[in-house]
DNA sequence: ATGGCGTATGGTAGCGTTAACACGTCGTTG
DNA sequence: CAACGACGTGTTAACGCTACCATACGCCAT
């Protein structure tokens, strides 16, 4: 209930800076004071230099030396309802391609003097969501996330606060603001088409499932729909046996290869969603001595640096992974600058890269 | 200079928050109105449901979602003097190693209510030390770095601002605050010694060098060391020929090993100061149809889940990369709550593996 | 009754900074 | 030579929240 109770004496003189308290970190206006100006004017030599005069400028940098002040971003988003921190989304940071984007974003990001507030999900949409009310709360000035399927609120959230949002790895045509990355249905489509072409015709596919809970996720169904779609296009049957899924590791690449020759022993390719599992497979041909790709071609996706060591090397699809980092960041900040110019959809492309595994 | 300007007339009263303005975000007050209660107890019903009564608690969450209101972590910052942002600085990210001990930190900060600020210093003390200043900046409530050596001013601000800090992937008698880790000199030994046990006389080491600058650093040293320590206490001799250096890839990896066998046809064992060099190495030894460990054998360090997958699999030192994040983010949080029995100095160990290559 | 205690809630001030405006000085211009 | 703009700096009032104290009420032990 809400209960009124004017207070009845003038309260004591409130004071929470207590002499006698914790040491506190120095504030602007005791830099100020000991350079004779006002803490504005400390504020804004700390800020923008070019518009305080040369000689306020070094009598304050030697205060703030003497000091050993460190400027509060806390005060001043909040009195300026401004931050320099970025909040970016990654599904894990234990796969190589995350980590380059990471890499790219770093690349943009360093040299402009923005904080990555880093988040990982682990795959889970209701961890996503509570990653980005967390970024809000910090008032990031944008946001990046993996892929293009969110949870309702992730949208209503980023939207109804007006956040600038990438989202990169993944294209759709109704982005929440931006979006930048590659058809995973189109590369997956051209990977299979190619190996039609070379003259396959049991082509199995096999998908990396991912995250404590063992799913897929829209990019890992993208990539299958397209292998589909590229054997319906090719008038080749689909085979039930001549798919398989395991967990994203060396492992259980070696184990879904000898689980689709158990069940299909004519099987003549096998394309694996994700680079690391095609080499896992690559190692346990090596030890069972099979020739590939002449008892049965291997084809990777991702284009990590594995595929060009592994013996032989890996037929896989490049993608920008670095790039889509780095250009993720660059949208990102003009979006923030206000630039409205920005491209709303970035499509980066992907090649398919014939080696010596098919 | 300072000019006292006495204001001639009262100012327009300042009103910033204009009616016709931008969107604002819902504030804590106008959640309070709608629920029937004071800011202060809506505060509390988010912070600490605990000590709100049930229905209370309950007329505000409806409220909140209503509204849609999102908290504002600056202006709680500023008004508590309190964060729940850690700070973190790694070398890189393109390092499984750090990869795994950011993943082990998520395990234990993401069930906290913790937010992490990742900083990717590229090896520069430089660029470290700016990062530490911009966590600062933050009023990040803990910091973890990566190794035990920092430019000086590194240590200056942790102390003077008395926030909790963790150094790890390294140990020393001395840390800011507290520190976690392994000898990198101890691994690099007991890897030599345990080589020479094997039999082994003329063996080489290769320093990974990383950044863009293409330095060492204080572990490869420590690495480096360690070995010649244990050549000379294996009454071996020290020949300079028998020490290469490289990019930290798998192309180096091949090319140190092929620089080595070129200045000294004899050397029998070469340990690399990193796994992806020595899988580098393992594949142009394969190439080239040399046995391994017969006509020369190698050792890594890191034990990544490469060195199981290479053929033959990688003798190497396995460091607690994991176990490392995760601990290293229990401490720091036992300190920040206050707790002074957290141990200074926690040494993880490591354990020299054997496998077929050596 | 009286006092003491635990639970639930509220008023006020202040956290450290910046936006918005104001003002004084100087050199330039009509 | 007044008007004007550019420049450098200052005054004031927020920004949105939480710490600190205070209060109100019910309950139980004196």
């Amino acid at each position: 209930m809400a209960r009124k109770a004017p207070p009845r004496r003038p309260l004591r003189k409130h004071k929470r800076n207590g002499e006698a308290g914790t040491p506190r970190a120095a504030r602007l206006e005791e830099v100020a004071r000991m350079a004779g100006v006002s803490p504005i004017t400390v504020s804004r030599a700390l800020r923008n230099p070019g518009i305080v005069a040369e000689e306020t400028r070094g009598r304050i940098a030697r205060a703030v030396k003497k000091i050993g002040y460190v400027r509060n971003f806390n005060a001043g988003a909040l009195a300026s309802r401004k931050t320099t921190t970025i909040g970016i989304i990654v599904p894990t940071i234990m796969d190589i391609g995350f980590s380059e984007a990471i890499h790219g974003f770093y690349d943009t990001l360093g040299e402009q003097e923005y904080q990555l507030l880093l988040g990982v999900s682990d795959y889970s949409e209701e961890e996503e969501e509570r990653l980005v009310r967390d970024f809000l709360a910090h008032r990031a000035a944008g946001v990046i996330l993996t892929g293009v399927s969110h949870g309702p609120e992730v949208r209503r959230l980023l939207t109804g606060m007006a956040v600038p949002t990438v989202e990169f790895w993944g294209l759709t045509q109704n982005p929440i603001d931006l979006c930048i990355g590659f058809s995973n249905f189109d590369a997956a489509y051209a990977m299979t088409r190619h190996l039609v072409r070379l003259g396959y015709k049991k082509i199995a596919f096999v998908s990396p499932l991912i995250g404590s809970a063992m799913r897929d996720n829209d990019r890992t169904r993208d990539r299958r729909e397209g292998h589909r779609k590229a054997l319906r296009d090719s008038s080749l049957s689909i085979d039930e046996n001549l798919f398989a899924s395991g967990r994203l590791d060396f492992q259980s690449g070696a184990a879904a290869l000898l689980e689709l020759v158990e069940k299909r022993p004519d099987v003549d390719a096998i394309f694996f969603g994700n680079d690391v599992m095609a080499a896992g497979a690559l190692m346990e041909c090596q030890k069972r001595g099979w020739q590939v790709p002449k008892k049965v071609a291997i084809a990777g996706f991702g284009d990590s640096d594995l595929s060009t060591i592994v013996q032989p090397a890996l037929t896989t699809v490049r993608i920008q992974r670095h790039a889509m980092g780095k250009r993720a960041a660059e949208l990102l900040l003009e979006r923030i600058a206000g630039n409205t110019q920005v491209p709303k959809i970035v499509d980066l492309g992907f090649d398919v890269i014939q080696r010596e595994s098919t």
